[in-house]
DNA sequence: ATATCTGCCTGCTCGC
DNA sequence: TGCGAGCAGGCAGATA
């Protein structure tokens, strides 16, 4: 699934290619990916438009076009944006943008989980209100915040870090490669961590996602890059998805539980109830 | 208000 | 071998 370095690698090559391109037609091919507005009313706003920049707020991808308006993309479980060559044959693309050097920019999403929007540069900020801190950003993501906002609530930990009010980006995988990390019981508290966990936890969190990024991001099921080339970072995946598998440190099979809904993996051994 | 549950979706895996 | 059931899971919206 596409989590923060997904979106992040997909950024920084989108960045090379869009930037001064203009987006000629946009086609809509399901229109329940437009969110918040017709499809027609997005496509009619974004014609002619020149890309100005790229950026990420957590999931999400924002593509700014010149006149004040930013179009928000997130892929959700299943989405990819790919430039694709004209001849490319994807039953699952969702929404095309017609670039004015005669490529295509495709959103193609099997499950037709992901969504695009469009909104003014002015209301970005309202739009992101409820998201927590980027967690790559070392002025905001500070163990004292991280401390802050873990206070007051006895939520497995596992089930904070999937909150997107805690922080910003984390999905099932590296919620699960970061309490790995820093060696925390998927179902301690939140409220239980001590300081010196909060700092591990917040020092594992970056380590994870800057080497997803890294490595272009994690293929599990459906993640690709722009030019759909799959990502390399399961090599350096510890405990997700590796259940039965020994423990990279200790060599204890790993385990899966659920929480909140989601299958979690975690070495018992490594990673107690107790606090460290 | 906060925390948990449901629906959205379809490719894939598993068991019979 | 074929097929149906169940799983995967981010987030909006509903519910407790």
């Amino acid at each position: 699934m596409p989590e923060l370095p997904e979106v992040e690698y997909v950024a920084r090559q989108l960045h090379g290619e869009l930037v001064g391109r203009r987006i000629e037609r946009v086609e809509v091919s399901w229109p329940r990916i437009v969110a918040g507005m017709a499809p027609e009313e997005l496509a009619a706003r974004v014609a002619g438009r020149m890309v100005t920049g790229i950026g990420r707020r957590g999931k999400y991808l924002l593509i700014a076009l010149e006149g004040g308006e930013t179009l928000i993309v997130h892929r959700r479980m299943s989405g990819n944006l790919t430039l694709a060559p004209p001849d490319a044959a994807d039953p699952y693309v969702r929404a095309a943008f017609a670039l004015d050097d005669g490529r295509r920019l495709l959103y193609s999403d099997p499950r037709k989980f992901g969504r695009i929007t469009l909104a003014a540069d002015a209301d970005l900020p309202r739009v992101f209100a409820a998201l927590g801190p980027e967690p790559l950003d070392d002025e905001t993501f500070t163990a004292a915040a991280l401390a802050a906002r873990l206070a007051g609530t006895k939520r497995p930990i596992k089930a904070a870090l999937l909150d997107q009010g805690i922080v910003a980006g984390l999905g099932n995988i590296y919620a699960d490669e970061a309490l790995f990390r820093a060696r925390i019981h998927p179902l301690r508290p939140a409220d239980s961590l001590t300081p010196s966990e909060i700092a591990a936890l917040r020092e594992a969190i970056q380590a994870v996602l800057l080497v997803g990024i890294a490595h272009g991001g994690t293929t599990f099921g459906r993640h690709r890059d722009v030019y759909n080339e799959a990502g390399t970072n399961l090599e350096h995946i510890e405990a997700y998805r590796r259940t039965g598998q020994p423990c990279p440190r200790c060599g204890t099979p790993i385990e899966r539980i659920v929480v909140a809904q989601r299958g979690t993996h975690y070495c018992p051994h490594c990673q107690r109830m107790d606090a460290n």
